[in-house]
DNA sequence: GCTATATTTAACCATATGGTTGAACATAGT
DNA sequence: ACTATGTTCAACCATATGGTTAAATATAGC
């Protein structure tokens, strides 16, 4: 419900080693130490990493004895889902438009008017 | 057409000004020039913004004279709501699936076992 | 050719990022 | 209580980022 700001999700999703951290999590949830295994990373660097898509909202950390128990938020990504589903759909509508309205088939490179 | 490369299209959209000369460049092509007025910050700056959302694919810069007149590219984005829709619905799947295993209506934190 | 305009490039600065290692903390297990 | 384990925190480093201003480049227009 927590409103998750565009930047820090889409910011979170930009590196690989995160989205690699959210499909080992798609598996199901996992500790702090086994999802740091299959990295060539340090153990504190994916803590790091998990603390990113923590604070986008993206994992939630819980308390389990000594360990953390990471889980996937998917109610996070749909902001970002909207945002791109509704520039995609927007800008095509928009260029298929003006293609229309100049009757133009691609391929008149360097119209200068 | 080509493949443009998550990390760079989430990273470049995850800056607000940039959104911003998207969503500018989403009413219509404009020059660096026309792009940068709304924008507080430098014209230089937006024109570094600019050259992101062109190596992201986001956008493509086409010499007219000697104003550069940008163009959004609808089709970088097909890749990252892919993606997002994916993993949305996986996990969503995954965890809806979990929850009926367990039987599970939410709120029993801190189970040790 | 000279000058004005549009844009990029270069040099620079402050801060953020991703990485490291080692110390600190918390809990499990003996 | 002690020790081992799981994780975070702190300090540090190199590089990237977003910003600036000033110089360089390219074209338009006289």
């Amino acid at each position: 419900m927590v409103e998750h700001s565009l930047d820090h999700v889409f910011r979170a999703l930009s590196d690989p080693t995160r989205r690699a951290i959210l499909d080992r999590l798609a598996e199901g949830e996992a500790t702090v130490g086994r999802l740091a295994e299959p990295f060539h990373v340090s153990f504190a660097a994916v803590s790091k990493h998990i603390g990113v898509l923590e604070r986008a909202g993206l994992v939630t950390r819980e308390a389990r004895g000594r360990e953390r128990v990471c889980r996937i938020n998917p109610a996070a990504l749909t902001g970002a889902r909207a945002w791109i589903e509704f520039h995609e759909r927007f800008w095509t509508n928009r260029l298929d438009a003006l293609d229309a309205l100049v009757g133009k088939t691609p391929g008149e490179p360097g119209r200068t008017r």
